[in-house]
DNA sequence: ATACATTTAATGTAGAAACATCTATTAGCG
DNA sequence: CGCTAATAGATGTTTCTACATTAAATGTAT
């Protein structure tokens, strides 16, 4: 459906008002579709992103600060999305030894077992980008990577 | 800033899921930028939104429904953003006629004033778009569009 | 070494989102 | 008409987010 039936507007001011709107929602609109799919193993988005980096660290421990830093929404509470995945076992925590300030996160095996049971649905909901070519898929991450970039504006 | 650099992910398994990520993590960066620009007006993004809806009927009431429906965010909870809109006058509430159980909302001048003061702010925002012709937007827009279109898959 | 600043993570808090429930009104149908 | 279902919007509740503050450990400069 067009983004003008989707959110009841005829006329934009421009095409770029027009993504920009189109952008958001369209993102939320993945969004929500991948909390649908999470509901049932009891995780968000947000606890699954960081699971994701847990495994990236392949079994190396990984300081809450840099998980931060990795996160698609850097302005989430990474402590505390550390407290839920370990409440459910599916990280361990450890004091850092070189920097007493810091802690080591580690994924658990129950962590492992719950990503490889939600892969699936990721590729599912990542194949929705297919109706699009690689390059296609490339070229508007670059746009996208540009629109990020002149800091100067706005 | 590229996204590789902005998550410190050198690697995706694809163009797609690296426009997946490339699409939530720049979208909230956008809105971040919006909600900082509020901010000293005292208003959040979703209150903007539904201003605007307000603006766009011309004067004309528009049910809380249909406010709903216009919504980049189909799942706020519209009934309380009036309220919020109410509680600074930017908005009237009065009770529609023709069914008693629906509420006709219209914009006030307070309401009005501000989007004029918000309105150079978010030609800026927009502006970052410039980077790319209007066809090119157009072309994407379309893209977003089809992304949304097959909902048997996921 | 001491004092002060910085970093790291945890916590407190207000407000917002997500979701279910409730109330009033209207619609539909026998 | 009288009954049940559907709709509109408000409200309750739990969880999450955004932002500020705190506490402990480390860095740094004199």
């Amino acid at each position: 459906m067009s983004i003008e039936t989707d959110i009841k507007q005829k006329k934009f001011r421009s095409p770029f008002q027009k993504l920009a709107l189109n952008l958001m929602y369209t993102t939320k609109w993945l969004e929500y579709k991948q909390l649908e799919s999470f509901k049932e193993y009891d995780i968000t988005p947000q606890q699954y992103n960081v699971l994701r980096i847990l495994r990236g660290q392949q079994g190396n421990p990984i300081k809450v600060s840099d998980i931060t830093e990795r996160m698609l929404d850097k302005s989430s509470n990474t402590s505390r999305l550390v407290d839920k995945l370990l409440a459910k076992n599916l990280a361990k925590r450890t004091s850092c030894e070189s920097d007493r300030r810091a802690v080591d996160v580690v994924i658990t095996e129950d962590g492992l077992a719950l990503l490889q049971v939600l892969d699936p649905f990721i590729e599912d909901w990542e194949n929705r980008f297919n109706i699009i070519s690689e390059e296609e898929a490339e070229q508007i991450s670059a746009l996208l990577d540009k629109l990020r970039e002149n800091e100067n504006q706005a």
